[in-house]
DNA sequence: CTCGTAGGCGTACGGCGTACTCTCAACAGG
DNA sequence: CCTGTTGAGAGTACGCCGTACGCCTACGAG
């Protein structure tokens, strides 16, 4: 009967990664979501208990890019959860500057249920089930969670790695010749290397 | 010659580490690290550039308690690996409180890099180099950040599950299921269950 | 004893999250 | 068409934060 709602969850959403996209994470706040959308700073806990819930509607929007559907059953079961994997990892790409939220809130975007239950659908036809699948899906959780952020936070293949290499060979020797040989290794081949690893230990 | 310092490095870290085992992590700022060690606010900043610069420290001290000496060498590689990883694993839950700081601030840390020139060299005495290194380095690091991480932010195995088993039980079929059987798994099989998988997979 | 230097303190500023109060737009009932 | 109600939205204010800046003073070299 009052005055019509303005916004919806999701545009508000849209307003707090458009800042993060154009200004950094650090630059988000109340105030600059406001400025964004156009209303006061206080206008935005009509729709938000509090930061915190702004951010977790953020990490949401974030994974709900993410395409669910069980790809194509003809592919070897390992085949589909890199597929999936990849898809999770793309989609994260995609707003790197929202990465730290996106793994502080995972477990409560329901964006990421959905992937979880479609990755457990690939172990449980793989023959993977009980505790095994328990720590399968935790194992996958970890790494990817793991991989993405040390991507985002400064690769071993990158910038990093020529600090590395100049640290004193005589104390850091393996570390100074892999830091070497990680300039040939691009990124791609590194994460999805990793991941083989994984899959090929669960492939028993 | 002018007046000596009255503090060092490591006890500043002590302090704010300190406030964060006791307060939690969001206590920590300038100033309660300052009224922890009896000193004016401003103080600090003879002693580190900005706040970023005292999280360095506080997370060097974190991980400079992990013992980087080798593991006995008769044992098999993956267990010599294990061990690190268990080592490392310890001395962060340690201090629980600082495990997002933790990771952020990984990459800095002198204590992080001899962990890896241990682990390097165990990993180079079971005929692993190359690009082969590279990828099993990172993929090590990966995991263990991620899966630790996800240990200390809701375990799957814990009162997360909980609510994972009670979402609607014909959308998340595989989830709901997967939940229930997680509350039969402890966490240090969890993550060493990960773990050897990453291993197994690297062991061709 | 003197003096230059650097340690430590206090003040102050701009920005943050958010509690609280007030105004007024938009519809339902007459 | 008018009017009363109700919630949307604005404004103000408070107590935090990180930290720039300037002052005072304890110290040790000469």
């Amino acid at each position: 009967m009052p005055r019509p709602r303005s916004l919806t969850p999701d545009r508000l959403a849209a307003a707090a990664l458009a800042v993060i996209d154009r200004d950094g994470l650090p630059a988000l706040s109340m105030r600059t979501v406001a400025k964004e959308l156009g209303m006061s700073p206080m206008g935005l806990y009509r729709y938000v208990a509090d930061r915190e819930e702004l951010e977790g509607l953020v990490v949401d929007r974030v994974l709900n890019d993410v395409d669910t559907t069980p790809p194509a059953a003809d592919a070897p079961w390992s085949d589909r959860i890199e597929t999936m994997v990849r898809r999770l990892r793309d989609a994260v790409a995609r707003h790197p500057e929202a990465v730290p939220l996106t793994l502080a809130h995972r477990h409560r975007a329901p964006g990421g249920l959905l992937w979880s239950e479609t990755v457990l659908g690939i172990l449980t036809e793989a023959g993977v089930d009980g505790a095994r699948r328990v720590v399968a899906l935790r194992a996958l959780h970890g790494y990817v969670t793991g991989a993405i952020q040390l991507e985002h936070l400064g690769p071993l293949a990158g910038p990093g790695t020529t600090a590395i290499a100049a640290l004193p060979e005589d104390r850091f020797p393996h570390l100074t010749r892999t830091a070497r040989a990680a300039g040939e290794v691009d990124p791609d081949q590194e994460f999805f290397g990793g991941l083989r690893l994984l899959l090929r230990g669960l492939d028993d």
